[in-house]
DNA sequence: TGCCCTGCTTGATCTGTGTCAAGCGCGACG
DNA sequence: CGTCGCGCTTGACACAGATCAAGCAGGGCA
């Protein structure tokens, strides 16, 4: 599997552009965070589990380290990042997440949030309180098996990460980033060429265990090549292939 | 939570040292790969599901990439690492396993391994087909959430070991190895102040995001400052105090 | 409109780690 | 018992990326 694919993939399955509605059987979003092939008697009960929605403007923090565990969120719109924070101070992006995934899953062990979720644009979640998900996983055997899977899902991403973290050079990171990004929007129906950053060059560079300065040069570097076009957070990508070459190069 | 918890934690149950017996219910590994407080009868269930054991000798797979995913395994004796491999070579170790750890986690969302799994030394392994597991669980509510809390577990170390490549240098990463190694073997009944080395420097490199070299450096450092004595694969803490500060400085 | 602030870019320099290379020592094996 | 080979150590040097520093640009706000 490629390295876009393991550093956050998701089921491919585009969404198509439909009315939003407020219930699972009819939102859009349902392929994405829920298991298909449910009867419409399982999808109620699923539906009924959501126990509420939840705002969260920009900047505000959906949960912090140390909180208690509650729920598990299904991101319907908008943008987070998720962070630790070491001892000293230092902090590390761990993910950035997008409308579909599911996010929380750290708090289960627990029964506390390790890391803070902060939504990166006005952003609206779905809350499923984790008790009443345990208890209809073992009715709904599909239900069980999707959170085996989307917990899986998760490590497997880690260590894509991780492959990344620890033997990448700086365009390699950056490539890998941009391709995965692009390739998660493009599946939620976004353009397959053209992105727009929801995150500071910071941000990026913590993620991808480079500074912001080194992130930058990365990004222009890229740009006077041609493979892409930077303006602000706006990201044009013009060489796909170059990019995906530059990831499987040799030192 | 430390860097040291993050990057590979345990319930921290040391097992108190008894004869082996080969059902669950006699196992002194227990309180690592299962949930505790069950009544006997639901450990008896849970011993059904043990299909098999299985040995593994030094320096084969217990699985491998692309392999169909039937079973999870449980750690009786021995040592694994994880490593995944990117398309043009390059391959990263992910983790290193032992006693009581679970390992094949990574294979439950494609139905297909993502990573090999080789033993470090020779190794014993309960084979768990993994679609037992989930009909039990679906019975069992407290092997449900054992199993929803050991992949939790697992997503929060990747967490960890990503701050670690993210964004410490050489001394720090060896330093919150060494000192994880030794609180799990601790865990297990081991000493608390000295380990034997399953992998190679090279391996230690890996999963450090290091080469061999600056490892190898980075041993003989500590211990001309007196914080370790290393002779071949057998290493010492003496200053366990200092390794942890170590950690935690700021550049 | 103009100011300020935050995020970003770019340049100059420094440094930690990688790279290349040589040699050592233990264990395996004939 | 000797030799072979792998894993490891150590040194010299190179370089990618960090650090320090300056300045720019766009957006928010009075």
């Amino acid at each position: 599997m490629s390295i876009v694919n393991l550093m956050s993939s998701d089921q491919h399955r585009p969404a198509e552009p439909q009315a939003i509605k407020v219930a699972c059987p009819n939102c859009k979003l349902r392929d994405l965070c829920m298991p298909i092939g449910l009867s419409a008697q399982e999808l109620e009960q699923i539906d009924e589990v959501v126990a509420a929605r939840r705002r969260v403007k920009r900047g505000v923090p959906l949960f912090r380290n140390g909180e208690q565990f509650k729920s598990l969120y299904a991101i319907r719109t908008g943008f987070f990042k998720t962070s630790i924070a070491a001892e000293d101070g230092r902090d590390h992006v761990t993910g950035f997440q997008m409308a579909g995934e599911i996010i929380g899953l750290d708090g289960i062990v627990n029964n506390r949030h390790t890391c803070d979720a902060v939504a990166l644009e006005d952003a609206e979640v779905c809350v499923l309180p984790f008790d009443q998900v345990e208890t209809l996983s073992r009715e709904v055997s599909a239900l069980q098996h999707h959170m085996h899977r989307i917990m899986s899902r998760e490590i497997v991403c880690n260590h894509g990460v991780m492959l990344l973290l620890g033997s990448m050079r700086a365009e390699e990171r950056l490539a890998a980033f941009l391709l995965n990004l692009l390739q998660r929007l493009h599946a939620r129906g976004f353009s397959g060429s053209e992105l727009v950053l929801r995150m500071t060059r910071e941000e990026i560079g913590s993620y991808l265990g480079l500074k912001l300065e080194t992130v930058s040069r990365t990004f222009s570097k890229f740009s006077e090549e041609g493979l892409i076009e930077v303006k602000h957070r706006l990201v044009r990508i013009i060489d796909t292939a170059a990019l995906k070459a530059l990831i499987n190069e040799q030192p």
